[in-house]
DNA sequence: CCGCGAATAT
DNA sequence: TATATTCGCG
């Protein structure tokens, strides 16, 4: 990335992608793992990374979620302004019991103890974008099929899309029959009440409450 | 169980 | 607003 430093892709991650964000870098330097971890990194991790970060890589993602969710609640906990310094090693990411002292640490979910695997509640599945190549796959799909037999499920095979799902289009065609309703009833009271201006709208309502 | 689609949630 | 998810129905 000729033109991009980490920070500036950390910037646009977070704007546009809502992603978790782990930072690597040889570059020790406090101000700048402060300044990764304060933009929204998860957390930021010196190179050479051991085995033993990468395998519990996750939990710095899951630390943070805790937080926000106990910021969110309103939980006031001092938790040590612990920015992502600590290399420790297998350093308990989670400040082990040290810094609620003499409390004992239960089965929290930190002790997760099945190693590999990522929790898949964290993993956000990304939205279908509706751009005009796909709408127009789409609409001639539906005109192909014809308005009165549309399905989901037809439109779907039709488009041959494979990461699609029928839900996706479902939602689809439900916003496009909203919007070709829309363009109906529009059509149906300018031909009915063809140049009337000012009464537009509670003519509209009228019509609408007596069922037209 | 499947496919829909309206309602509702995010 | 755009897209996702839920839920009752046939």
């Amino acid at each position: 990335m000729p033109d991009m430093d980490g920070f500036k892709l950390l910037e646009h991650v977070g704007l546009e992608m809502d992603l978790p964000v782990i930072m690597m870098s040889v570059d020790g330097e406090t101000s700048k793992v402060m300044r990764g971890v304060q933009h929204g990194a998860c957390d930021y991790l010196l190179k050479p990374i051991r085995m033993k970060e990468l395998r519990h890589i996750w939990q710095h993602v899951f630390r943070r979620r805790i937080h926000e969710v106990r910021d969110i609640e309103g939980y006031e906990e001092t938790q040590m302004m612990r920015h992502g310094l600590d290399q420790s090693d297998d350093g308990q990411l989670f400040g082990g019991g040290d810094l609620t002292s003499g409390k004992k640490r239960k089965d929290n979910e930190n002790m997760h103890d099945d190693k590999d695997f990522v929790d898949p509640s964290l993993v956000k599945k990304a939205r279908v974008v509706w751009t005009v190549d796909l709408h127009q796959k789409f609409v001639k799909a539906v005109n192909q099929i014809g308005f009165d037999k549309v399905g989901p499920k037809k439109i779907l095979d039709l488009m041959n899309i494979p990461w699609l799902t029928s839900e996706n289009v479902a939602s689809h065609l439900q916003k496009y029959r909203l919007y070709l309703s829309r363009l109906q009833k529009e059509n149906e009271l300018k031909a009915s009440f063809g140049g009337v201006k000012q009464l537009d709208l509670s003519l509209r309502d009228a019509a609408a409450s007596l069922g037209l």
